[in-house]
Parts: structure tokens; sequence; C-alpha cells
DNA sequence: CAGCATCCTGTTCGATACTG
DNA sequence: CAGTATCGAACAGGATGCTG
């Protein structure tokens, strides 16, 4: 009736680790819960295309019994269970961080049957926005829309990416193709382009502030 | 007869990362081909205990077919099947160390029949050791055995960690029960207690040179 | 012997239907 | 909304057999 007591049976850091997170869906569940912050189950699933439910539930109960995930029962009005990663488990970022780095160059190509969701953009935006006018007052470019999205922050030279609140109005938002709003994160298509194309709404120089990381962040590796 | 045409269908880097490498055992096999170098059919199934056979060939199959393993055939005399990472396979060495850095602290327990492969802690060791006397003419550690194990090489404040090469003769030798290894080099157990219980043999100073590491790679985060 | 392929069994996954 | 129940299909694990 539990899942997993599968293990490796390795006294080893990275087999232990994947005895936790290694199984399917784990680390996407993961990320969700990076990308969201705090979620409930209903939106765990529309962050999850393809999952089976009773996976999500198994999945969550043995988080939960990990220690990687808390979950929270809501007082009324809200009445709703919430899952949120504990401290242990937010540690997993730097894992999903480095999926991430590697799996860049498989982001090349876009099949359109492919789903996406703009909120998936949130752990690489994290390596790939800078603040390019430190001097300027903050600013806020928000990718994707206000129910599912991120925020860019952009204030005193540093940049913080958040799930985008409906609660913030952006200088800017941007929209578009999936693999345009990779195209323009990445540096491959220009900002000027996005904007003719109609990808931008609002403030074009704040786009322009956050665009662009260092060389190293856009996973520059061989090809695959 | 193929395996994995399974995939998450999902225009995300992490998503499309763990399409190649995150079925089961597959992140272990490169975790075998970084710790030992280009090996053979046979040294990879030592290394990876309780696998199926024609799943260790299924994985080697798709790992080829992703372009992240090649497989060559050495000729006479040798003649055996050689497998060893592409440039784009090692680039997951990446994944392989957040890994191991996140279940670092999954490693203070030691479960008696968990197996152990002394060459595992390639990837743990180049986090966890320095050169501490730069001045000092070069010198190598070994952990583990010839036939099994790494050396620890320092010179010039720099360390690298490789496979044990029985054509090396090391300064030390470290070897002894699993989890006093791991406490070893973690800090837990001092050198002192080390070499009182027999696990060095040779230059003690030599392993004092190299043993200790920066305390953020020791992997310190919460408890779990 | 190295490097698999085949066969078989049990577990996990995926899709859908249903419930408090 | 947050799951549980069910069932066929796919996959993992173990033993064994084949082939140069």
């Amino acid at each position: 009736m539990l899942g997993s007591v599968r293990t490796y049976g390795q006294y080893c850091a990275m087999a232990r680790g994947l005895d936790l997170v290694g199984d399917r869906w784990t680390l996407l569940i993961v990320r969700e819960l990076i990308s969201l912050g705090p979620s409930r189950y209903a939106d765990l699933q529309r962050g999850l295309p393809g999952i089976a439910t009773n996976l999500l539930a198994n999945r969550l109960r043995e988080l939960e019994h990990a220690g990687l995930v808390a979950r929270t029962e809501l007082p009324r009005p809200a009445n709703a269970t919430v899952f949120a990663l504990t401290e242990r488990g937010a540690a997993l970022e730097g894992i999903v961080r480095e999926f991430v780095k590697w799996g860049a160059p498989l982001m090349a190509t876009h099949a359109p049957d492919d789903t996406f969701r703009p909120h998936w953009l949130l752990v690489p935006l994290r390596g790939l926005c800078h603040d390019a006018t430190p001097g300027a007052p903050a600013q806020v470019v928000r990718v994707g829309t206000a129910a599912d999205g991120c925020d860019i922050a952009a204030d005193a030279g540093t940049v913080s990416v958040a799930p985008s609140s409906p609660s913030t109005t952006p200088d800017a938002t941007v929209d578009g193709d999936p693999d345009a709003l990779v195209a323009l994160f990445t540096g491959r298509l220009p900002i000027a382009a996005a904007d003719a194309a109609g990808m931008i709404t609002g403030d074009v120089e704040a786009v322009r502030r956050v665009v662009g990381g260092t060389p190293a962040s856009l996973g520059a590796q061989g090809s695959a």
C-alpha cells in the first residue's frame, strides 16, 4: 500500500538521495513547489500535466514522510490543504538548478505538443537575469500572467524571481510562444524583435534591464 | 524492445533532462562512469550491486543513443568493449555533485547490509579535500585499494581526485569501515583516531595534508 | 569469459472512474 | 477540493541461456 520501500541499498550519498527523490515525477513535484511556493493539490496537478492523481497523492505522502514536504490545513474560510517544502526540501533547489543548467541545450527545439507553463521558467530565470541598471528605481517584469508566471524584481543591482502575485502590478509583462520566451531570455531573440512581435506590454526598458545574464548561466555546453 | 520512449512531454529543461537520465539506475551508471573512468561491462556491474544485467544493457544503449555514452571496441589483445562518457555525458557531474552534497547528511547512519565501494567516494572527495601544505612536494593519498579506490593527489595548493591506478604508488593509504572512512573525511573522526584504529598506512602527514575542506563542502544543511 | 538476450514474475505507472 | 479505487500496460528484478 505504501510506495517505494525499494532502495538501492548502497552506502553512497547519491544513491541515498535517489532513494528519496529518484522516483518518477518526484523531482518535478519539487520543481512545482519551488516555482509556485506553497500549493494546493489541484494547483500541483495543473503544473504536472499527465500525472496520475493517485501517483501525486503517493508522492506527496512519501515526501512528507521523508521530511521534505509539510502539509498544512488552512483554517476557515480558506479551508484547504496546502503543501509546502520544508527547509530540507527547499535545499533540493541546487539539484533542480543543475538539472536546469544541464538541460538548457535541450530547449533549443520545441515540440508543438509539449505542454508549457510559464511558472516553469522560475528556476531558469534565476540564472538568466541580472540588473543592468543598478541605479534605477525598483522595477518588476512579469513573465506569463498573474495566474501563472514569474515576477522578476530588479532593485539596486540584484534581481529576485518569485511566483507571480496578483497583488503586484508589473512595469512590463512578457508573454508569447514558449520557444520565443526561452529564446528571449537566453539571448537568441533580440528584445526589439520580441517587442515587434507583440510579446512585450508596458515598459520595454524594464525588460531590457533584466534580460541577459552571464554567459556561464546560459548553460552553454556541447550539443545533444 | 527499446526502452523508455516514455517522456514527460513538457517544454521544461528539467523535465527534458529527466527524460534522458531520470530512469532508475541511470544516474548511478553515470556516477560509475565518472568514478571509474572508461569501464567495461563487468566493472560497471560490480559497482552497481543489484542491477539486473538486461537493465544495465538497456540503460547503456539508451545513454549511447542520447549521446551521453560512447562505446569503444578495444583492439587485440585487450579485445574488450569499453564504455565512456562523452563530453556531454561528463557534464552531468554537476548534477551528481549536487546530489552528493544534498545527500551528505543521509550518510550519518550506516546500515550494515548496505553495500559499499570505495570508488563511490570520488565525487564526494572532490568537495571534501584541500591542500593544507601548498609548499610541500606533490603527494598522493589512496582511499581504498589499488583495485577499487581513489587517489587524492595534492600539489601546489590544489588537489585532484582520480580513480586509483595500479601504476601509482601512494604516500599513504586509508582504508577501513565505510562509516569510519566517511567520518574521517567529513571531520567527524579525528585523524589521530583513524591512525590509532589502524586505518592509515604510510605517511600520516600526507593524510593530514588533504583531509578537511571548507565547511560549505561538508553539505551541512538541516536534518533528515 | 565478456557482453549481452530471453523468459518469467512482481511492482509501478497511467488512465479513468468514483467518493467524502 | 483532495483525494481513493480499480485495472491493464509498462517496467524492474532475478535467473538462466546464448554467442563470439
